[in-house]
DNA sequence: GGACGAGTTGACAACCATTCTCATCTTGCT
DNA sequence: AGCAAGATGAGAATGGTTGTCAACTCGTCC
């Protein structure tokens, strides 16, 4: 390999006030809640770069990043493996799934349609037993 | 039944213009590109309306909906079942897919974690076999 | 047919999440 | 210290989508 290393993602101020700031809660937030956040943490961090470092967080698949109903893009950190969400619809409320025959059954399909450089989205939705 | 009847949808010159167009392609497409489409067909139908009409047309499932990676609205006809989508990321070919097995596992999820009112997304992306 | 109210339309403005610009720092490295 | 590549931020610009509201259409009941 000599040609597209990923490159390092330099540990700055900004970078590092964003990644506690994703540590700090648990459910999926907007790029504008999460500035908001830092802002009142007396964080300085402009919202450009907040929108930066999300998008290669999420890139690099050290944050998830799904789509509300209405389309925004919203950020949670998360675990190193692969796996789906249940969201609660009210609250926001979040619990990681995995599902390994949900993963065999996508590549199937696939495979079945020819279709090669598979990936996929899933996401639950509903009301959490607190609502 | 007393209460929110879901009212039946005047079929204006308008709205049967925006079906034919639907009619007319198989991959997704957004409300812009589908009211380019009108324009060259002579239809004359504002952007307003058919925004309006796909909303409508897509709560009530009659067209499918879904968001592209940079959260567009894209839309397509579809057959009443519920069913997936495997997408080509090239050419935007779309294969529909049924999986029951998918459907258990996501209310099995669901009802384990005591989530109610469940509804889920699932697309497939990949490249097709022309491409 | 004419009148009426609810539903619909469209040109255009307004919104608002996200991206771009670009001059100015920082960082990593020697 | 000195440099090049990378990173930042204030503000402008972008662009999909929604809101506004006066004019229009449909179905319905005289
Ligand atoms: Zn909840
Ligand atoms: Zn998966
Ligand atoms: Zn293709
Ligand atoms: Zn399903």
């Amino acid at each position: 390999m000599t040609s597209t290393d990923p490159q390092p993602l330099r540990p700055t101020r900004q970078r590092i006030a964003v990644t506690e700031a994703l540590a700090s809660f648990d459910d999926f937030r907007s790029a504008q809640e999460i500035h908001e956040l830092l802002d009142r943490r007396g964080a300085k961090v402009g919202l450009a770069t907040v929108y930066r470092t999300l998008q290669r967080l999420s890139e690099s698949h050290e944050v998830d990043m799904l789509r509300t109903e209405d389309g925004e893009a919203v950020y949670r950190r998360c675990s190193g493996t692969h796996h789906h969400h249940l969201v609660c619809r009210e609250c926001g409320a979040t619990v990681e799934v995995e599902g390994p025959a949900v993963e065999r059954w996508t590549n199937a399909m696939a495979a079945e349609h020819g279709f090669a450089d598979v990936s996929h989205t899933l996401e639950i939705f509903g009301t959490c037993p607190r609502h």
